[in-house]
DNA sequence: CTAATATACCTCGCCTGTCAAGGTATATTA
DNA sequence: TAATATACCTTGACAGGCGAGGTATATTAG
């Protein structure tokens, strides 16, 4: 796609957060919805995906568990634990703050 | 200072590339334009900002010349190639892209 | 029927950029 | 004369992204 992986980088686990914020979901689906939002510009490499998925639950800012579905490959669904949700207010905080900073930075002649 | 090291990476090489589009300067004092223009909110860290000019003299978007001083330490400077001109606005481009995706993924309830 | 594609998960090991820590040298200020 | 500011530099550790490889089920095309 067209981000630059270092772009990317420490952007990862925002992201996802984002999506658990807005409902429990598994990798795959929550894939398909950066994509989908992104109109196709954007999409998670899985090895990056579901690394970030041991990441974040290793520190508690996830949780998983198994679905049920009785057809269909298994899905491993995650849910954002409040420690999560305030990691997440955390990073989009920072996030607004460095890209004010960098605007300043790399388009001095904008806002 | 503030901003984390993750939310910069990738993007120290576009922020040189805009310290040189205003005028040729050296490593220290590009550092300095930088502290003072965010506030002291964002500073390179040394190592950070040499290897920079490394990689980008290495691939050809900046070119270095030892300055005149006949006082004080020796200043290296740098200048932007046009190669580096043409580098720095696909960079720029890519940033505003990418904070518009990222935007729309991480603050989905606004802009 | 069978190959391809979509869904869905996972890991290993490489690569690259950041940075702590260390170093050199000159000029000024306390 | 010690500390601080200016000014440069390198080495090695670390961490995140991802290419490449793997597993398994369901559907669709030929």
């Amino acid at each position: 796609m067209s981000i630059a992986s270092d772009m990317l980088r420490g952007h990862t686990d925002t992201i996802i957060l984002a999506q658990l914020m807005q409902n429990d979901s598994y990798g795959y689906k929550i894939n398909r919805a950066i994509v989908e939002k992104t109109g196709g510009q954007l999409e998670l490499k899985e090895a990056t995906l579901y690394t970030a998925f041991r990441r974040l639950e290793q520190v508690g800012y996830i949780s998983s568990y198994w679905g049920d579905e009785n057809t269909g490959a298994r899905r491993r669904y995650y849910s954002i634990t409040p420690l999560g949700v305030e990691q997440y207010y955390r990073l989009a905080a920072e996030w607004e703050q460095s890209m004010r900073l960098l605007q300043r930075l790399i388009r001095p002649d904008e806002g």
